[in-house]
DNA sequence: AACCTTCCCTGATGGC
DNA sequence: TGCCATCAGGGAAGGT
């Protein structure tokens, strides 16, 4: 499921291939997944130039001549880059060890539901099997990109995401501390898998009160969040089933995870085996002495969790 | 206002 | 072999 380390990988990915290119040609499959009229979408954005690529969350902005072309991924969203001098991957195939889907570059299939087509070659393809994912077109103007996202919390990796700010948004209500980190209006781009794993760095339980968190704790999150997301980017992003980068590849992060994904397995810290359990209809995956359900006990050293931890091999 | 539930959608998987 | 139920879940909408 892309969240932000996914989609900044695509970002990182699709930057060096698409910017500088011009429109010539669009394809729409199924409109449901446009948030824009088709004819319109193709209509306004024909001729214009890819100024640039950038996220917001789990956003993915083209900067266009007078617009924004945004994608939201949803569950299996997929943007790839088909260029015309490589040759396109024979269907899908699964990864023969990890199970994976390995879609590599692919000619439109009936999951294939936009297509942008370049007037230098090649063209981007817009995949998603669920059809959970958004294609948004907005007119430049003053403050349209604030308006567009005046939902969003803070931005990670930006001087908004600063620990004051961060206190700040800390309402102490009964919700669980899970529901918190999926609420994008808290802090955009978490999502199910680097929820679970932000908190375990934090040794946070995911189902307790989010005012029963204490401050030192909070602060502990704050740093856990950013850690995990850059962690998830440096590893290609999370590919749990359907996530693939821009070039149709799968990123190496599940590998590295520490509870997501995990029950039944033993904690890579401590060896007890990691639960999972049902919080706000989303699975959340834990370990039960490294975030005890009480808060921190005493006697815990919660200043070694970190240099305890052990990368999974 | 806060919180919870339902819905959208398809493919993989397991039971019978 | 097929058939059906269940699960995965981001976010909007509707309900309490």
């Amino acid at each position: 499921m892309p969240e932000l380390p996914e989609v900044e990988t695509v970002r990182r990915g699709l930057e060096p291939h698409v910017v500088g290119l011009s429109i010539e040609d669009v394809w729409v499959g199924d409109s449901k997944i446009l948030q824009v009229e088709a004819q319109r979408l193709t209509q306004d954005v024909l001729g214009q130039t890819i100024q640039g690529l950038s996220r917001r969350g789990k956003y993915l902005l083209f900067e266009l001549d007078s617009h924004y072309l945004i994608f939201h991924f949803g569950m299996t969203g997929q943007l790839t880059f088909r260029d015309p001098n490589r040759p396109d991957c024979q269907g899908f195939r699964r990864h023969p060890v990890t199970g994976l889907q390995r879609a590599l570059q692919h000619a439109p299939d009936r999951h294939t539901h936009l297509l942008i087509r370049f007037r230098q070659g090649g063209a981007v393809l817009f995949r998603d099997i669920r059809k959970f994912g958004k294609v948004f077109l907005i007119e430049k103007g003053e403050d349209v990109l604030s308006a567009f996202f005046g939902g969003l919390g803070l931005e990670p990796f930006t001087p908004a995401y600063n620990l004051p700010a961060f206190l700040k948004r800390f309402r102490n209500r009964k919700l669980a501390i899970k529901s918190l980190l999926l609420n994008q209006a808290f802090v955009a781009g978490i999502g199910n898998i680097y929820a679970d794993e932000a908190l375990f760095n934090a040794g946070i339980h995911p189902s307790r009160k989010i005012r029963s968190i204490r401050i030192v704790e909070r602060e502990r999150l704050f740093k856990a969040i950013t850690q995990v997301l850059k962690r998830g980017i440096e590893y290609g992003g999370t590919s749990f089933r359907d996530f693939v980068n821009s070039d149709g590849e799968a990123g190496s992060h599940q590998e590295k995870l520490m509870v997501y994904g995990r029950q039944g397995e033993s904690c890579h810290r401590c060896g007890t085996l990691i639960q999972k359990i049902v919080i706000g209809q989303r699975s959340s995956s834990f370990c039960s002495t490294c975030q005890p359900r009480g808060g921190p006990q005493p006697g815990l050293c919660i200043g070694s969790r970190h240099e305890a931890a052990k990368v999974p091999p």
